[in-house]
DNA sequence: GTCTATAACCGGATAGAC
DNA sequence: GTCTATCCGGTTATAGAC
């Protein structure tokens, strides 16, 4: 059963993009990629922004789930737990997968994307929920470093010899601890 | 007393790499800010490239030192701490700081580069001294992110309201009990 | 929904004058 | 050491046929 090329036209952006980075991909590659001429692709997208705009709308919306989610909570030990179970479940759904890795890689490319720059702060007011307003500064950055660590394990642990199940436990562990104390 | 151009070609070519990325930078802005034509910089540098070669050689040589020098030691503890210490004054000192930061904001425009290849080699061949090969993987993760949380602190306490000694010393103190177990 | 053709432009890079 | 002039190729994007 065939996808519709709209959705192809995004995972091989996707791909493409994570591999190479924004800039350094053409429009001209991903429509040979998909065997169509790079015309054919303005009829599905007005322009190459919003082929990000069509990946990254989808993550901020979860973004703002998960935050209005936090605030609905009182600050307490129980509530960063349970958000960085939250969020590494989260950046493991194979659909979001890609697209975190992606954003990770494609940072300063999309500085000025609109939908990037409202997930960037998303992310810092994700990282001042997970803390006490008044904390020493080592906690705020301990803290805020948990929802880190959950990125830094695929890329640390590359070649590994270790299971995508053994990773993960892992860095859930390193975050846990990092929010104690 | 006047710089010459090639030292200023550097730093200009740094600052926009680093705010807007490499690709997105063109030889013609660096010429145009420095006040001569884009054909001016092929004297001082053969390529684009060559103008990211020149600002990262120094820095290659900085990290082969210092693996060199974690290699000439047990893998104990103390060298652990020291490695640590030892790599945040490295990336404290001004004229690498920048350098650090672009090379974190342009590790996909310039997967290819031969010079950044081996930048990334040697920081995965330091994670792997920084933890005992059969160490459990959450304390390899835990160690191995002791390095990044060097650099963590600086984009995570963002408009800071702390001076730049607090958080270097907020990080260290983050990274040291990383270490730990 | 996909095509061809083309506009309009900008990128890195080079040749050769001064 | 810097200039002008130019090449060549690639880029996004549009117009209009099928």
């Amino acid at each position: 059963m065939r996808e519709d090329t709209r959705t192809r036209i995004q995972e091989i952006a996707l791909r493409l993009f994570t591999e190479q980075g924004y800039e350094a991909t053409s429009l001209r590659e991903i429509a040979e990629e998909l065997g169509v001429t790079k015309a054919a692709l303005y009829y599905h997208f007005k322009t190459k922004d919003d082929i990000v705009a069509s990946l990254v709308e989808q993550r901020l919306t979860e973004l703002d789930e998960l935050l209005a989610w936090v605030r609905s909570r009182p600050r307490s030990p129980e509530t960063r737990r349970e958000l960085v179970e939250r969020y590494a479940d989260n950046i493991r759904a194979t659909r979001h997968l890609g697209i975190a890795r992606f954003l990770e890689r494609n940072q300063t490319a999309l500085r000025d994307h609109p939908t990037l720059i409202k997930i960037r702060e998303r992310m810092m007011q994700l990282t001042s929920e997970i803390s006490e307003p008044g904390a020493p500064p080592a906690e705020r950055i301990s803290h805020s470093l948990a929802l880190f660590a959950l990125h830094a394990g695929k890329w640390l642990m590359k070649e590994g010899e270790l299971s995508e199940e053994e990773i993960h436990k892992a860095c859930l562990e390193v975050a846990y601890r990092l929010l104690e104390r």
